[in-house]
DNA sequence: GCGACTCGTGAGAGCGCTCTCTCGAGGACA
DNA sequence: TGTCCTCGAGAGAGCGCTCTCACGAGTCGC
């Protein structure tokens, strides 16, 4: 007499608790149709009473999937985890979005170079049907490399080179550049930019837009200092740019939290904001409506990248086609600081 | 003759391309150290030329064991997760240790209520190895559920009623003493507190950190106003705090957020922090720097939390004995606003 | 030189599920 | 009444792996 070992019921358990077969109950826990009701309302019965819940190893090593996608944080990505908004924000709408679909969000965090050879290990293990990656610097090669083992694969942002996957993006330029003409309406002249890392796409577009918003203004030359989007490089960056032109009179910072810092380093040098100095920031983060002043900044839907990229991946492994961008438009906030 | 389907490498594919047997790969492949040396050599040729990995599924259906951990945030806990830098923190924490121990983590975030039902039926399917839960209300059931669906658990802060599971947390009610005592010395004696919600633990001790450094003061009467942990709260809290008591000259806010929202209403009324009044915060978050002026607050190690949990549900799910609570220290930092 | 023992290897069962294929029962039609 | 078809249910193979057990080749002792 084969018994089942420490409680745990299976199919066969089911199947014989209710008088039919394996097959039969397989039938009933993955709803098809032709049952005959009154079997079926045999099987439930059973299900229910022995708490039945399908072993997921047994039926993937079946079916080849594993109803779970990976959302992968490279290195670069987990530095700033804890002090921006951007990525919970960005996991949140993932997590939601794959909930609705019944699938399980994995997450891999890359907290050391050394762990790439890992992630690619365990993509190749098929753990998970498909990858959203949030590729930050253009130079990753995770992706094509993701893409060369035969996984689905979605990233958040354009890559710096040739798009190989599809990807979701927003409107970084025109977003600033939006910016740059409500700074130039409000009659500002000498306006400076603390851009973001130039080996990022995000760093670059935006720092583009910025260029091409001051083109508006005739005979305008760029100031530019660069920062890492974060706090800390936004006060740095200020006081540099103070230094090289003190008769600056706004300025767009590439992030909402570089924008913070330069406020901060403004308020300490006894610059009024937006009297002396006009801010405009970017991502518009919740942290954004709290900044003294409340800064005006570029919206971007982080939400819904989230939830547009786990959209995506999950059309791709369902096998269907899916348009190889999605740029998501980005609109101006107007708050206190511009 | 038997074809691997679509290019897929399986055990028996390797054993062929080494003339071994499939159970002489495995040990190979799991590290067995009873293989002859030059075999074992020609086995592991074989698994780099095919680019062999091994079927995940297949292994856990026969060890029952899947190698992962998941990581559930409740409703409450999403709520906050973007506004926050405590769960990302956290997240990061369990994350990198748990990198370290070669397991995956599966994040399921309970966006909303009826996610209860999604998440016990996941578990139950034993898709995990062992559960980490960031419980925040006290009379969350889902900690005991869990606990009796027989999967290892461990969760983040100590429950409200009796504790059944082992758990992390930190020395709130010290540390807020610490905090009171910097006042005291610092001569202020109308000291409020913005509290946090007094269904979690979090907020409840902290309250009764406030309280029990209250009594140093003779015949001070508690001033308290109840926050949820985020900004706009700790702004509203202090204004109520003004309005029913406009000479309080330091107010210990149970987060480093509502901290933030206090300044923000002490300087908006035109009181100067720390000459007017005196603000002290807890959680010693990134943003705790960077407020106007810096925070004075009681730090709790955020990342050690997390690595503290990975750390014990690794070895729960090793079958080994942990202790039912770890408490970690917390200590004052002393910046500029106290 | 023969039995006892070690040590490394292979055969094979089986983890729990899905899915194809087969089969039997019943209905429709001539 | 007999044949053909439809439809629902069961038998059984097999997904890729681990692990027990059996077995053959050496090694050693007497």
């Amino acid at each position: 007499m084969k018994q089942t070992p420490a409680g745990r019921p299976t199919l066969e358990t089911v199947a014989r608790a209710a008088g039919a077969s394996r097959a039969t109950v397989s039938r009933v826990v993955n709803g098809s149709t032709t049952v005959r009701p009154d079997i079926e309302e045999r099987i439930r019965r059973a299900i229910a009473e022995l708490g039945y819940v399908p072993n997921p190893a047994a039926r993937s090593l079946v079916t080849q999937r594993t109803d779970s996608i990976a959302l992968i944080l490279p290195e670069s990505a987990t530095r700033v985890f804890s002090d921006d908004a951007f990525f919970p924000g960005v996991i949140r709408g993932v997590g939601e979005a794959l909930e609705k679909a019944d699938k399980q969000l994995v997450l891999l965090l890359a907290s050391t170079r050394s762990s790439h050879d890992r992630i690619l290990r365990y993509v190749h293990g098929r753990t998970v049907d498909g990858v959203v990656l949030a590729s930050m610097h253009g130079a990753d090669t995770l992706p094509e490399e993701l893409r060369l083992a035969g996984v689905s694969v979605v990233t958040s942002g354009r890559p710096l080179g040739e798009a190989t996957v599809p990807y979701i993006d927003v409107e970084h330029a025109s977003g600033v550049e939006a910016a740059m003409r409500h700074l130039i309406g409000l009659g500002r002249r000498r306006i400076a930019t603390i851009s973001g890392p130039q080996d990022m796409v995000a760093g670059r577009e935006r720092l583009a837009g910025y260029l091409a918003g001051l083109e508006e203004l005739e005979g305008a030359a760029p100031l530019v200092e660069e920062g890492d989007f974060m706090r800390q490089s936004g006060m740095e960056a200020m006081e540099r740019l103070l230094e090289r032109e003190p008769d600056i009179d706004a300025v767009f910072a590439a992030s909402d939290l570089m924008a913070d810092g330069a406020l901060r380093t403004l308020r300490r040098l006894g610059r009024r904001v937006p009297d002396d100095v006009a801010v405009i920031g970017f991502d518009d983060v919740e942290t954004a409506r709290f900044t003294d002043p409340p800064l005006t900044t570029v919206h971007q839907p982080i939400h819904e990248i989230g939830t547009r990229l786990a959209e995506q991946i999950l059309r791709l492994v369902a096998g269907e086609e899916v348009e190889p961008a999605v740029v998501l438009p980005t609109t101006l906030v107007v708050r206190d600081s511009a």
